[in-house]
DNA sequence: TTGACAAATTATAACGTTTTAATTTATAAA
DNA sequence: TTTATAAATTAAAACGTTATAATTTGTCAA
């Protein structure tokens, strides 16, 4: 835990400049020598000590995830783009800091930047919902005190970088296929109306079914809070509201499955009485009864992306800044049973 | 994010040391040159180096969680985990850092933690699950090469500090609750048998039997791999063996999902014809129909308590080494519907 | 042999902190 | 006033690397 390059050195016959070439291999260094050094750093068991490395490279090698806390990690979206980031920034040679949110609060959330520069990663990835003034406050944050940022899931924005996903695609192949399978009165559980996701969901939801020339009365909206129970009273209003209802399209899994729970309870099946997809593709979903419809958002794909252009834009800040991209991926509509109609 | 302490002491008028003792509070400076230098910070946008602090107090306030990567963190339980250490950790100062790890094989064990070294992290959560060798190849770890290790959720080990969930009692428990309600033949799910976990749980399943009087006969038990799909198939399994087959206890909720799916395939009520109790209590499982029983692991409390030892083991490794500690924790049983028979 | 030139190595100065020991400044007693 | 003592500050060294510029060593042609 505490030999050094000068140890090394010393045990190699070298000095400690030597060492140093043949470990980052920038400078050749001779045949012999090179073996020499190797021996001795087996032989002492040497780790280079890379807050030493960092601090005179200027360069950490880490990359900061700033996360909001609790329940999100255990949700199946947010654990899917981690691993996505994770396996990019492994190949690219980063490791990987994790800096939890509870609010997030205008003051939290520069705590939390403050953090992260203070241990001068190399870049960040903003995987924070976007609610409020949060745009706002993170517009403002780009100046060189921090390091370079990229945003997941939030809604492009010419000004940052965002890599997202078409929530509004993705809701629009949903009721589509719903259409399609001959259901006119759908309803939609939304998600907090206070996300950016949801109402992008709610909006995809809404423009299929004027396309179709159908019903998108507010009648057919309720939100929801991502929850399973939210799903459940959810269903409840909706049945409650419009005994016609033919369809329901939940924005998550969870709701989905409190959906079916309320479904089940109410004596109705799916899908001879009813049809519904659900939002994630959520491993599980296809173990419910019946398996879930559900949109695939390819968010392992979108942790890697973000990685990538974090990466490009950490490189070029040397010379000149890149300027901001956006990366919008399309989700694909996973069909199962859920939607359906048995005729 | 480049202003140092040098800065902030030109601008303030004094020396790099006085802001340094302003910024520990070490030593004591008098009340107007700490407003100065407080003053000239914040002017500055001083953020302090923590390489640069790591590398000369030979501390740097970083924890490292090695977790199998990939599925994992989408699982409930160590999600659940992740967050108690989370809790803690910020509470005592600490940063964390993620390693992920696929095998894991005895060489990539070995590259993580000689990342974890080369960060000089000053301890380590390993949160891997114990299979095989594993445990012989991590004991002889040890050595003062590496930071101090806690070990979650392995079994018990008087080398090793350890701390774990008393699984066999958690099984105990549940099956005990179902032969309480009348059941004779009870089946069981396992999860796969070389996790040490999957071996507990069938242990205390064979216990409670046994302590009942009743037949724990190996047509009842079935191998799963923590997956819903081997839950369908291993309910189907049971079904075939024993039509006499009254209750199942599936070793995670995962699997109890799937078991739930076949039942209801083959047009069996559940509690009506049979009743079933999962593991680990995830939030979904209240909405499954019927909602399920499980059993509360306290993952958080876990944690939070292997923070709390391992800060311990920090602070007193100056001193002399603090001997290994076992913590066990005792796991609670949640009852729903799934396993009250309705008579 | 001697140069001339390339290749390999080294000494030294950073990087941004904290700590130690030394020094200055303030305070109180004589 | 002085002196003794406490309080506040500072200069310099250290932490473990890498980069730069200087030096040594080796090779080959003249």
């Amino acid at each position: 835990m505490k030999t050094t390059v000068q140890d090394v050195a010393r045990r190699a016959g070298v000095s400690a400049g030597t060492v140093s070439n043949a470990l980052t291999g920038k400078r050749h260094v001779a045949e012999a020598t090179h073996r020499r050094i190797l021996d001795a750093m087996e032989e002492l068991g040497y780790q280079p000590n890379l807050m030493a490395r960092g601090l005179v490279n200027q360069r950490s090698h880490v990359l900061s995830i700033v996360i909001k806390e609790f329940s999100d990690l255990g949700y199946y979206g947010y654990s899917s783009v981690l691993t996505g980031i994770q396996r990019k920034a492994n190949q690219l040679g980063y490791s990987i800091m994790l800096h939890f949110v509870d609010g997030p609060s205008e003051e939290e959330i520069f705590a939390t930047l403050n953090q992260v520069s203070a241990h001068r990663a190399d870049g960040v990835l903003w995987v924070i919902h976007e609610i409020e003034g949060n745009r706002n406050w993170v517009r403002d944050i780009h100046p060189e005190k921090y390091p370079p940022i990229v945003f997941l899931h939030m809604h492009p924005d010419p000004a940052l970088s965002v890599v997202s996903i078409d929530n509004q695609a993705g809701a629009n192949m949903a009721v589509s296929h719903l259409i399609e399978q001959g259901c006119r009165t759908i309803g939609i559980i939304t998600g907090p109306l206070d996300w950016w996701e949801s109402q992008a969901r709610l909006a995809g939801w809404k423009n299929a079914l004027q396309q179709a020339g159908l019903d998108a009365d507010s009648s057919l909206v309720v939100e929801g809070d991502w929850l399973a129970d939210s799903g459940k009273t959810g269903m409840e209003t909706l049945l409650d509201r419009r005994p016609d209802l033919d369809a329901v399209f939940a924005s998550n899994d969870r709701m989905a499955l409190g959906a079916l729970h309320t479904a089940r309870r109410r004596g109705l099946s799916i899908p001879e009485d009813l049809l519904l997809v659900g939002y994630d593709n959520t491993p599980e979903g296809a173990s419910y009864w019946p398996p879930l419809t559900s949109v695939r958002q390819g968010l392992l794909q979108s942790g890697q992306i973000a990685v990538e252009d974090l990466h490009q834009r950490i490189e070029s800040e040397i010379n000149e800044q890149t300027a901001p991209r956006q990366h919008i991926i399309q989700p694909e509509l996973i069909i199962r049973q859920s939607s359906m109609r048995s005729r």
